[in-house]
DNA sequence: AACGATATGGAGTTGCGGTTCCGTTTGTCA
DNA sequence: TGACAAACGGAACCGCAACTCCATATCGTT
């Protein structure tokens, strides 16, 4: 059915310098970018940018996916950090600085609910989740309670946070909410 | 200068239909609902939605401004509770619902931050909020580095988390980051 | 080189939704 | 109750941005 030809030559090249375009307008200015903006850009006609993307949902929705594997990427750089709890620190901190660089995916987790689930699923996000959560549990340096699924949720409240305040702040007042009931950290200061 | 004359009796009334009406429509859509069904459910024209407010914008802020009013008003019975750790308590779920229950505040919250810091002061909110906090603090149930502007952050983090989970839980989280280092929620179950 | 198949650019089309305008209605006041 | 200002309704207007179309250009193959 789906016949998969090649890309001639410069095609590819164009679909390279259009995600590559979108990525940088998306990342400023959301779902709301436009897509004469991408095109002009990526130093090509809308036409093009429909011919690979034919609809604009369908640009933002690669985008996403792209996002998606770049966090499934940390996750996996995560799990190589031998302390479990920087491990998870880590994760949440990228995973946030991301988001804040990049309307695009605070976006998903605002308004795509049901994608972001299928898509963290899809690239292993969830099961690396699961395994950051298992290992700090193993450990003794995370709550019992805690499923990997909360990584997301703390992922999501921090991208809640607008630029007035710092997201750093309250991911350090998220972590003391993880940890096992010892050593807290001193937001003073 | 600005003359204020009183309105007239079904000016008057209009205007109350309207704002009723665009209540329940942001509440749902967010900032992008559509003029015309503001009007069709306050039965009026869309004109007169326009001589009440001149722009979107404008009706928009008006109701932003309405939320706000209700979240002091909150501030203000969390205040009234004797236990001061169930007071933030009360406060932060009671905010957290009303975001869940409309779009309009949490879309002020992720795109508006200045002019929510601004109508935060304005309306009492700020003060309240480290009344609360201080309170808490002088009680000895709540962390000594947290801030009155936290309850901000916490319920724009909590304005994040998308519908798929659950900001209670969240909430939770957050809460055992701001005890001391005593007793913790229990999360599971 | 030459010929299809593939891909391109960008002017034009389309639809949507905020805003305006004005002929009509309604309230108020004498 | 008559007259005037205030307010109304909603068709029409207008700008914006997603998307289409097709004459032209480029690629790859023989």
């Amino acid at each position: 059915m789906t016949e998969e030809r090649p890309l001639r030559a410069d095609a590819r090249r164009n679909r390279e310098a259009i995600l590559k375009a979108a990525r940088h307008i998306f990342a400023k200015h959301g779902s709301q970018a436009q897509i004469d903006d991408v095109a002009k850009r990526a130093k090509v006609g809308v036409g093009t940018v429909y011919r690979h993307f034919p609809t604009k949902e369908a640009l933002f929705e690669a985008l996403a996916r792209d996002k998606f594997e770049r966090l499934a990427g940390l996750a996996d750089t995560a799990m190589g950090i031998e302390d479990p709890w920087e491990g998870i620190v880590f994760f949440l901190k990228e995973a946030a600085a991301l988001q804040a660089a990049d309307r695009t995916l605070s976006e998903v987790f605002r308004d795509h609910g049901d994608f972001m689930v299928d898509t963290a699923q899809s690239c292993g996000l969830s099961e690396l989740g699961d395994r950051l959560v298992q290992r700090a549990q193993d450990a003794g340096v995370l709550r019992d309670d805690i499923r990997g699924t909360d990584l997301g949720l703390i992922s999501c409240s921090l991208a809640g946070v607008p630029p007035v305040w710092s997201w750093e702040r309250m991911l350090d007042i998220a972590l003391d909410g993880l940890r096992p009931a010892d050593r807290l950290t001193d937001l003073a200061g």
